[in-house]
DNA sequence: TAGATTGTTAATCGATTAACAATC
DNA sequence: TAGATTGTTAATCGATTAACAATC
């Protein structure tokens, strides 16, 4: 029954998975698959994977399982692949480069529609495609083409000031690859960050020495 | 009481977060503070730091608080940042390049040992310091090289050999940067991932219309 | 129809929050 | 000493798992 409750965020973030493994799925040609199988596949339990798809609807059916191609539809359309929404980059270092080169954006439902660096020597080049212009211009260039997601790559010292002004042309979410807090809770918009560092370092705990954990 | 009970992923993941902001109050030389204000600060309960930290000891003092130096470096060897952990780099593109130029690695308390390329015309290449060997070179560099850490910032139709390789020259953890899931189960390697797509596509939830998600 | 598998409700488990005695 | 704040135990909340009637 389609009760409107607010979904939890452990739920968003397992969309992505599974939307990855139905397009591997799809890629070996499997048609259907149930709730079981794919939580083999996954390491999940099967009641797990039906609870998070009933957060959204009725995506199977009784007897059969789920169709791959129908589900991975689903999937693509709860997390907003059908929205064309468009992002720029700001910063473009070999962060930015290699996000513009190697992430493909387009086939995840995204337009990148340009690039933005300080640096002279940058402005003008055109990186598979996306052009790189003066951070001078990135407010008049953002009134004039509603942009949805900005994305952050940028020296730590300048991420304040680059947010706050996004924030204030108008942008919906912040893609966020510097290592600081971004403080925007006075706005509406959302900032998902890649802490790089804090992720290095959870690994670095888990492959460390346990013993280490208590002082005694 | 020094519980030796498995900690939650959910308190690991924090604690870089507690890191970042003792660095902060470091630098505005803040000596002392209580897990109120620290709450306060941080967005967070000031119950839930006391029983993070309690994980793994006693770090506070009643009726004074937490010494912020003390507790950053309590915190700080807990996630192994005080053992010189070895990290080699595979994979040389734009990310690879990024990460050894602007990631911090020796102020986290890592060395980058080597980095790895398959292309000949960035091969003896020194990147901050750091020198680009062949991938023809890896395995053997491994076993002369005892290595805690292999970066991976490969293409994706190599990411699965190469993990494969790296584990079984014993490093202990894998940082995934490809866009697939490692298989690694049979083995005692940790693979900490970075899936640059799963958080695009979370992010792109977050500021969607919230009335997609329904069919009905 | 019989078997399989969903969607959903109920039970369990774990994480967060609250409360408070211990103590600096 | 009195006030403040911890460390820890108990209570609450939320997420995961199990169970099962509905149904394809």
């Amino acid at each position: 029954m389609l009760k409107r409750e607010r979904i939890s965020n452990n739920v968003i973030r397992r969309l992505p998975m599974y939307l990855r493994k139905l397009d591997e799925l799809i890629a070996q040609e499997v048609d259907r698959i149930s709730s079981n199988e794919l939580g083999r596949q996954m390491g999940l339990t099967p009641s797990q994977i039906r609870q998070d798809f009933s957060c959204f609807g009725e995506f199977g059916q009784q007897g059969y399982g789920y169709r791959v191609l129908d589900l991975r539809e689903q999937v693509a359309r709860i997390l907003g692949m059908n929205e064309h929404l468009n992002v720029v980059i700001i910063g473009v270092g070999n962060l930015g480069h290699a996000l513009i080169e190697n992430m493909h954006f387009s086939q995840l439902g995204f337009q990148i529609t340009a690039a933005f660096d300080s640096n002279p020597e940058k402005i003008g080049d055109h990186i598979s495609g996306v052009t790189v212009f003066s951070s001078d211009k990135l407010v008049e260039w953002l009134k004039a083409n509603p942009t949805d997601i900005a994305v952050l790559t940028v020296p730590q010292n300048v991420a304040g000031d680059v947010a706050k002004t996004v924030a204030e042309c108008g942008v919906r979410g912040i893609w966020n690859f510097t290592n600081i807090d971004l403080d925007l809770s006075n706005t509406n918009v959302f900032v998902e960050n890649i802490h790089f560092s804090d992720s290095l370092l959870a690994l670095s705990y888990y492959i460390g020495d346990k013993s280490r954990e208590r002082t005694e």
